[in-house]
DNA sequence: CAAGTATATAATAATATGTTTATATAGTTA
DNA sequence: TAACTATATAAACATATTATTATATACTTG
């Protein structure tokens, strides 16, 4: 049961579902989650260590990117249906939608570096 | 959005869902979660508002007691969705097992009631 | 209606969680 | 290797949640 708490826990958060919806449609880069959500990056980190943490999500390096995913794998039957239940849950919402769109025209790449290229 | 965010903050305590685990198997009146939990009144009431509050729960009168069970009709099919996974998390569990033994033994009477009875 | 019971609520104290600001790390590029 | 970039982590602060203790409410029974 532990485990399962830390999972409800870990998504008992407005950012964070926002950033599992995202994640849900696709592997995201932390740069790409700070533009859509316009927050600050440690901020962005902090949720997704936590939901890291809880066994939800999967990283790996590219250069110098940290790709994020849902950690399919990882978790089991009944979190993955939690996992979907929560991606239902932001269908439905406006800002789901929204960051979802912002989402598909978002470079993988942060602003001030684009700026210079 | 908000509501689904309420619903998984009201779901991420151990002490909730081994309640809702409880309430799953039949409706409770507060005595009879005190007996199971050992734990104190204002405690076991401050959970069950928790819930009751996100909608998860109804509550009737009978008398002296205050009976709660789940409210199937007032949550939406997600919400639905997720309660279940709950309780498929919790019959896994040791405590959650210990608690449904206890539940079936427990009368819908306080200990100091029953002594002078 | 007085005394007792089950439950709720308020006030306070304790703990946990989230945010911000600053700094560290590690890969990349010139 | 020096400067830069993406991300992580730490420290300090702010806020929210939980637990405890005390008290209120409202039903029941003598």
């Amino acid at each position: 049961m532990r485990n399962l708490v830390g999972i409800l826990k870990a998504l008992s958060d407005e950012i964070r579902l926002r950033i599992l919806n995202m994640l849900f449609e696709r592997e995201c880069c932390v740069c790409e989650i700070i533009q859509v959500l316009s927050m600050s990056q440690p901020r962005v980190s902090h949720h997704l260590s936590a939901m890291y943490n809880a066994g939800l999500l999967k990283m790996r390096r590219q250069g110098l990117f940290a790709l994020y995913s849902i950690d399919w794998d990882g978790i089991d039957a009944n979190t993955a249906e939690i996992v979907r239940s929560v991606r239902k849950g932001m269908e439905q919402s406006k800002i789901g939608q929204e960051d979802l769109q912002k989402l598909a025209s978002t470079e993988r790449i942060l602003p001030e570096c684009a700026r210079q290229a």
